[in-house]
DNA sequence: AGGCACAGGTAAAGGTTCGGTAAAGGTGAC
DNA sequence: GTCACCTTTACCGAACCTTTACCTGTGCCT
């Protein structure tokens, strides 16, 4: 998920940076209209409207005119904004400096969320791998018919495996996927969980593969 | 537009089925609750509570467990029927005997429309999750047969969660489900309001997912 | 063969985080 | 003012995660 962040105060737009990507985005800024228009493509952009070279709302019109990404306009505290307004400019949403990080998180996923279609089930929403029946919308994981109880870290550890039935996932993989980007634990704590799932579901449902990572194994043929 | 008419007294369901025939209406008669039940799927049902057979509201709660058909529900004079009863049999209307036939036939015509019509919301008005039944036009919720008397938020939350039966909804997506979009107070607060909720209703409806959010459980089955 | 280093398995022991709950304070409606 | 509702706070217990320590198995080197 990429954001451009297009704002020319440095005071703003580093904290902000650092702060988005803490939140699992990629973050890229532009200091000027011309630099955002110049700007790779991304999947949402985040727009002050008082910028040194064009206006704000030129730019926004600009880039709403060539493209679909949603934009949220940053305005300062006293210039207006309103419901129609943001309609000529094409925008989805607004916040007005200052603002907190958390309501703007929150924005920028209500957003995403917006365009990204009504939401429940696009249907790769459950893995059924032999006698393995993995739920995610209901996070509920079924085993030879029964029911399975795992933590969140087991959850999302077998549903990664899961997403690619016999293929290798890497250490570093499994890691990324289920644990914070920026986390640096020790890497025990994966062979922890990795024997909790072995332990209930069944030992021969995930594979070791030497000094590489895990594997999911397929057993819908009753070999055992 | 198919009535079923369910009334036991000849004296009373003749001239009514002669009359409804004549305003226009298809008209078919069962005198008993059975009969009733095993009935072809009508597209109103008119409902006696005075049956020989099993009570007339066993007859409307079974009819509503398996479809949506307009019930208006007739009573004697002196049998009590408010609009908390009506709920809780799953009903939409009432008329107390005698009753006029002009005003019958207003009513059938009212609760055909509301059905049909362009009435506020088309289908998800009502939700009806095994003992469970929620209506969204009255706010009014009835659990296990009795009324419930939720708090708005507490209703809301409710809603929102039933939309869903069995999916896990995140926290956050409930509080911005429920909540101004731009509240940003103690994440607590959910976890009280849901907890009136598992008090008002029955804890076990709905289920914690640890460190994601909560899931309304469908407990149609009597699973204990 | 024996020794060694490395990768992973496993059990148990902290430590932390998360959600439940009661109670108190705040706020708006009537 | 009173009442119902919402929000916050504080505290608790349990679930969960992580680390530690020790062990096994494998492959490589001498």
């Amino acid at each position: 998920m990429r954001i451009l962040v297009v704002e020319d105060d440095p005071s703003i737009s580093a904290p902000l940076q650092e702060g988005l990507m803490r939140e699992g985005f990629d973050v890229e800024v532009a200091s000027t209209g011309a630099a955002a228009l110049a700007a790779a493509p991304a999947d949402l952009v985040l727009l002050d409207l008082g910028l040194p070279d064009l206006g704000g709302n030129v730019v926004c019109q600009r880039l709403r005119a060539r493209s679909s990404v949603p934009i949220i306009v940053v305005s300062a505290r006293g210039e207006e904004i309103d419901r129609v307004m943001l309609l000529e400019l094409g925008a989805d949403d607004y916040v007005v400096k200052p603002f907190g990080f958390r309501e703007l998180v929150a924005r920028i996923r209500a957003v995403t969320r917006r365009m990204s279609g009504p939401e429940p089930t696009p249907a790769a929403m459950e893995f059924v791998v032999g006698p393995l029946r993995i739920d995610r919308r209901t996070r509920m994981v079924v085993f030879d018919g029964s029911l399975v109880d795992l933590t969140p870290k087991e959850f999302d550890l077998l549903v990664f495996l899961a997403s690619d039935v016999g293929g290798v996932r890497g250490r570093d993989q499994l890691i990324q996927a289920v644990w914070d980007e920026n986390w640096w634990g020790s890497t025990k704590t994966l062979d922890v969980h990795i024997a909790s799932l072995r332990k209930k579901l069944r030992p021969e449902l995930i594979e070791t593969v030497r000094s590489v990572g895990y594997r999911l194994v397929d057993l819908t043929v009753g070999d055992a």
